[in-house]
DNA sequence: ACTGATAGGTTATCAGTGATAAATGATGAT
DNA sequence: ATCATCATTTATCACTGATAACCTATCAGT
């Protein structure tokens, strides 16, 4: 009908989730290319092809995009823990685990940034749900790991029992060195290999009973 | 909030760098009540009872405050790592030093939020004088906490002695803990005590020959 | 075929942000 | 007393996330 409305690239209508996903994806891609803080809300909404309140009608607000990325980079992490596999428990399996955490941190900084460093700033008591469901999905990559660390202790081969402190201060062993490579690249940081061999070292040291690691170089 | 019933009296004329260190003070004290990301430039020059433009008297960005309040956390964590003294090498100054650093991030999360978790935008190559500051600040903070261990290795008493590798996996190792609980505090963590006091063990166990830390609970 | 409801979208606008330019005002030397 | 200087202010810019109000297809029901 009327001409004049086609000024700009328009785009189909999207069919709910469809649009919902579509979104997400080009935040994916924007964050990917200019980083989390730099991407605004009208930049995902010119790249979708719609305009900047449209997004609204598909997330409350900025943070509830992130918090969705958020529970999708838990889930890219979580299958990425599984696919370790069921190994029989032992020194071994565990090495994997903690490279496959290292590889997916340094390979996807953007999607580990927004899984594991971003901030909320909703401190509401208030329901929260797409932060609820971020910290969920957190929680099940969580239980991923646990697992690992769980068929261990139930096979003595850890240094002691309690599953979640050894779980808790083995991941944030590992987030520590990706957290600090990802948050400060300019640090004089020794050569990525070696540095990512030791820390896996230390983690097996440190949480395993006997340990096979190399004890120097 | 009103900023403006929030503005303190016009003062008189700033006397240099006198009035600066008023602005980082000022700056400091709301990223403590507020968080780093709630802080506007207005907040902060209606909290020293100056207009917004006259930061840049004094700051060329608002991210040039931040790096000055980053280069003083890491001082402030180097005196802390210095204070636990040159006593003689071995696992429980190790011990100490962990624990100072563990302390200064959990009773300080705002600090440590700027030392350390705060990614700086900047990526121009061109030279960027207060990030440079604040990264010699955090490698000086570095010397600090390798030099421990660097006499610890002398002694024998590291499990090798690639001191740079021990000193950042450790580091990294500390970090995690500390970066994690800080920025995902709605986690089901573990008691915080028992977490801290496994996770320094974890750490002497990885770093150190021949740890005597308690294999049990 | 008309009606109304509704999903999906738009334009216009708001308050707040970091930052800049130009006008103001006090200070200190001559 | 005059003038130059510099600290500081007012006014403003472009941009941000977010809201209000208004269009416009599409579709179900009579």
């Amino acid at each position: 009908m009327s001409l004049a409305t086609l000024r700009s690239p328009r785009k189909r209508k999207g069919h709910g989730a469809e649009r919902r996903q579509e979104i997400l994806d080009a935040a994916m891609v924007l964050i990917a290319q200019q980083g989390v803080h730099a991407v605004s809300t009208r930049e995902i909404a010119a790249a979708v092809g719609i305009s900047q309140p449209a997004l609204y009608a598909y997330f409350a607000t900025r943070d509830d995009i992130m918090a969705e990325l958020c529970e999708q980079a838990f889930e890219s992490l979580r299958t990425r823990l599984e696919n370790v596999g069921d190994l029989e428990p032992g020194e071994s399996t565990v090495r994997l685990m903690c490279r496959a955490y290292l590889a997916f941190g340094l390979e996807q900084p953007n999607a580990y940034r927004i899984a594991f460093m971003i901030e909320k700033p909703s401190h509401d008591p208030d329901h929260d749900p797409a932060g609820d469901r971020a910290l969920a999905a957190g929680v099940a990559t969580y239980s991923v790991f646990r697992r690992q660390i769980e068929r261990c202790a139930l096979a003595g081969l850890t240094r002691h029992v309690d599953v979640d402190l050894l779980t808790q201060t083995g991941w944030a062993t590992l987030h520590g060195l990706v957290a600090l490579m990802i948050a400060r690249p300019s640090f004089p940081w020794a050569e990525r290999d070696r540095l990512m061999a030791a820390h896996i070292d230390h983690f097996v040291r440190a949480i395993m009973a006997s340990p096979s690691g190399s004890a120097g170089k």
